[in-house]
DNA sequence: GCCAACGTTGGC
DNA sequence: GCCAACGTTGGC
């Protein structure tokens, strides 16, 4: 099993809108990067754990955890030009992005302040603390995962 | 809104 | 394939 950060800006796609979903369940949608992409369609399997996180907004950080419920299938707004995630490159018979959906497992009582994260000094390998912060879908190591969640639910 | 740190595009 | 110009991300 592996571990993720996903990214997402509670604005438009929060923690609290999965939990009020039918089944506290979603696909992820949007992910317009190759390398985000690439983690998506290969890597991501369902059992996996992720870590969610909010971005550009107030309270920036790991809002809680979710579980992978289905892998890499076609992101249908990539052929829908009302969309903002409209790829007039893709086609159904050539899809080009992916999602994957996701179940809420846990709801933190408070944001894991990015601040916080990165006063953490054991936390040394996550890529959101390190230079190419700015991939939307990240591996996270085992051992980070467990002291981020710890560090969360304190 | 600013701006650094990327990623993508397109001419050559 | 190089690289300048441009677009996007995301913290602050």
């Amino acid at each position: 099993m592996n571990y993720w950060l996903f990214k997402s800006e509670p604005d438009v796609f929060g923690i609290q809108h999965l939990a009020v979903r039918p089944q506290q369940t979603a696909f992820w949608e949007g992910v317009r990067n190759y390398q985000a992409r690439n983690f998506l369609r290969d890597e991501v399997k369902v059992g996996d754990l992720v870590l969610f996180y909010h971005s550009s907004c107030k309270d920036v950080g790991i809002a809680g955890i979710a579980e992978v419920v289905r892998e890499a299938y076609p992101d249908h707004t990539q052929f829908d030009p009302e969309s903002k995630y409209f790829d007039p490159k893709a086609s159904p018979d050539n899809p080009r992005w992916v999602m994957v959906d996701v179940k809420l497992v846990e709801k933190f009582s408070r944001v894991l302040s990015l601040a916080s994260i990165k006063a953490m000094p054991e936390i040394t390998e996550l890529a959101l603390v390190k230079k190419g912060h700015r991939l939307s879908i990240m591996p996270v190591l085992a051992e980070e995962y467990e002291r981020l969640v710890a560090r969360a639910r304190r």
